[in-house]
DNA sequence: CCCCTATGATTTACGACGCT
DNA sequence: CAGCGTCGTAAATCATAGGG
């Protein structure tokens, strides 16, 4: 019974990848806000009607990309120069 | 607002970040059994009297400081399935 | 189809702040 | 002041999606 209900709530587990649009779009922000990653309730809440989430998936999406960032700077390199230079031609108009 | 301890480092970019400190305990998972009884007692009342505390702490080796921050935490899981339970019925 | 790792979600443990 | 409450988060871990 327990291991049958236990099945049931894991189930909430299931999941898709976010959409690369969603994706890009959080990550855009992450990027601009390197020095301080932490989008305000206003700010999540924006972001996850842009994204199609909800504000609780952007809560775990920056948590888990601070943390990811922060173990291994190197291997998100690449990715931060690329949303850098967006964010730099965005900000040239 | 600030959280925990910020390195000072002007180069790093994660330095003004928000860095547990070196003295927090390691997250250690509690065991099936653990979890299920926490779970009934939480059933039982969501709120812990000192001495129910007590006597699940004792009798499932956690420490009082872990039964209460279990409750504390679980009681936020709570929350957080009824807003989400909420915020689906409003379209 | 079988790994394997990237990714989203959940679980422990606190710091900051609130109230009594 | 002690002490438990919530809130937001770090960090570890879980479970699986998805690509090679």
């Amino acid at each position: 019974v327990m291991i049958l209900r236990s099945r049931f709530l894991d189930a909430r587990r299931k999941r898709r990848n976010f959409s690369k649009q969603a994706t890009e779009i959080l990550n855009e922000y992450f990027y601009s806000h390197l020095s301080n990653p932490y989008p305000s309730e206003e700010a999540k809440e924006e972001l996850a009607k842009k994204c199609s989430i909800t504000v609780s998936q952007v809560s775990n999406w920056f948590g888990n990309k601070r943390i990811r960032y922060k173990k291994n700077i190197g291997k998100f390199q690449e990715e931060a120069n690329l949303y850098a230079a967006k964010t730099a031609v965005t900000a040239a108009h | 607002h600030k959280e925990e301890k910020h390195e000072l480092d002007p180069n790093n970019p994660v330095a003004n970040w928000i860095h547990a400190r070196s003295t927090r305990k390691k997250r250690c998972p509690y065991t099936k059994y653990q979890t299920l009884e926490l779970e009934k007692e939480f059933l039982f009342n969501m709120y812990l009297t000192r001495d129910r505390r007590y006597e699940v702490a004792r009798v499932l080796n956690l420490t009082e400081r872990q039964v209460k921050i279990w409750f504390q935490n679980r009681r936020m899981k709570m929350k957080k399935m009824n807003k989400e339970k909420t915020d689906k019925e409003q379209q």
